[in-house]
DNA sequence: CGGGACCTTGAAACTTATCAACTGTCGTGG
DNA sequence: CCACGACAGTTGATAAGTTTCAAGGTCCCG
């Protein structure tokens, strides 16, 4: 197996590198350039720049998130029908936005690499951030019952996105009973999401929801294979309160205390889980993974 | 066409008695008892406690609840074949739980008469209310990921139920396919209608919160031929502030002074709005129906 | 008629929001 | 190269809204 360094400074895995390259190591560094003298040593150097689409593109079969996203538990015959009705473009850049409210929804966005918030802007004009998404995970569900958007989405960094025409998806799932349960569930899961989500606010401090939602990304960072207690937050404190019902001076407040507690480690957007366990307490989590 | 007088303390609509009585006729009072001489007069007189299952049983065909419902957009036909699939048991009584969080998952749930709420209980063994359901509304969509219920269903008052087995409704979508794409619409507006209680309990204050609560329950009941501005709530005080993220206390008080405001006139679950405009604005909604 | 569940009201306490100021970073353009 | 402004994040002081605690009232059902 080829083996490569990928260095990249927003550290979400890319689906297509993943898949050229099986024994991928990535290199956590918010600043790569300091590593390129020991990347010389490696039989191939990936960063952002040399990273072009065509190049990288890859087919559902040989995705890397393939698990996570649409063709779960599709056969490999299944799972190539699927394919040949995907639409993949050229990525987005950060801020890009993806598609907005109220414009006709004909495709499913499946986020290949990177992450995208999506929001909503109220009668204020104030935003109102409604969820995030990571590699493998699909945004546009909302928007069927209306086959129009019914929130926007923006690019929180270098995004690659996965479309998936609707139409087809439901023309090929009355074949593809797998594909047909799939849909279902992934409507399902998402609306569990949402209810638990519901109950956070409904109920929880400010601190049980700071805990609950870096649990979260640490355990969708660990389904994608990268580390659980040390990642980027892709999105601003001023999204993460959005996304909480916190104001910004909250959310930094509970970093803070949660640093003088030995539970975090933040640096920016960096952050690192020094006591699960704890973490685990706050947000009511079993903990599964030992530190 | 016949005329029935209906007359029930709870005050929610009947899907067999509309079918039998196209021009029904609705009294509102608490206290049905007090009507009994008026009733005479009146072609029939049905009541809680004639109200037979066997006797208003009713088909998909014939429910007045079928354009609200899971057989929306279906013709003559295929709504027939939905029908066959579909069980209908006896009422259940209010405080009696239709299923609980945890209990696998083969149906799923329509309202037929009455109302009933979803909740969870948490870590500290608090009720955690989900939503509410009126007749017509489906529960179960949260459960179609894990085939178990990811929450509890209590009625709330006397409820008519309608099972539809999920794995029937499965296969029937993929030759019927005006009910697969209802499927999916009924999915994402449960998706939807989560996200905006997000956003309401994110954001918004107590007035707002309970001004957006009540005007949901008024569009509903008007969508299910029932007055708009004068109905019963058929839940306690403690589950519209579970719901919304307030306290008891806070529901009360805001009521109170929606009250003093001439807005409301509240007696008890009896809610009569008198300024439809000045709630309108308060839950930040377009006003579609002149007071 | 009595007991319990539900609702209301008041006063005090607490959490979080708001306002204001300051720091650091980044990219731009002089 | 540095100055500049824009923007994101932090911190402190104050204010506001909501919760909590406590008590009393009402309604309904057995």
């Amino acid at each position: 197996m080829a083996a490569a360094l990928y260095i990249c400074s927003t550290r979400t895995i890319c689906c297509p590198l993943a898949a050229r390259f099986p024994r991928l190591i990535l290199i956590y560094s918010p600043s790569w350039l300091l590593y390129r003298s020991s990347v010389e040593t490696h039989s191939e150097l990936v960063t952002p720049m040399n990273l072009k689409a065509d190049k990288f593109t890859v087919s559902c079969q040989h995705c890397s998130l393939n698990a996570l996203c649409l063709p779960d538990t599709l056969s490999e015959n299944e799972m190539i029908e699927v394919d040949h009705v995907v639409k993949r473009g050229k990525p987005y850049q950060r801020g890009q936005i993806l598609f907005e409210a109220g414009s006709p929804l004909t495709s499913l966005f499946a986020i290949r690499s990177g992450a995208v918030k999506s929001y909503n802007i109220d009668e204020n004009g104030e935003e109102q951030v409604i969820g995030f998404f990571l590699p493998g995970e699909i945004l546009g569900f909302d928007g069927l019952e209306r086959k129009r958007h019914e929130s926007s989405a923006k690019a929180l960094e270098t995004t690659g996105v996965c479309e998936i025409p609707f139409l087809q998806v439901e023309v090929l799932s009355r074949t593809i009973h797998n594909l047909q349960s799939q849909m279902y569930r992934l409507l399902s899961r998402e609306i569990r999401q949402d209810q638990e989500l519901q109950m956070l606010l409904a109920k929880k401090t400010a601190e049980e929801r700071i805990g609950t939602f870096l649990m979260g990304l640490s355990i969708r960072y660990e389904q994608r294979k990268l580390s659980a207690n040390r990642f980027r937050l892709p999105m601003a404190r001023t999204d993460i309160g959005n996304y909480l019902g916190l104001a910004v001076e909250t959310v930094s407040r509970v970093f803070t205390r949660l640093q003088g507690n030995g539970v975090l480690s933040v640096d920016g957007k960096e952050v690192e889980i020094l006591d699960r366990a704890q973490l685990c307490g706050i947000a009511h989590l079993e903990c599964t993974l030992t530190d």
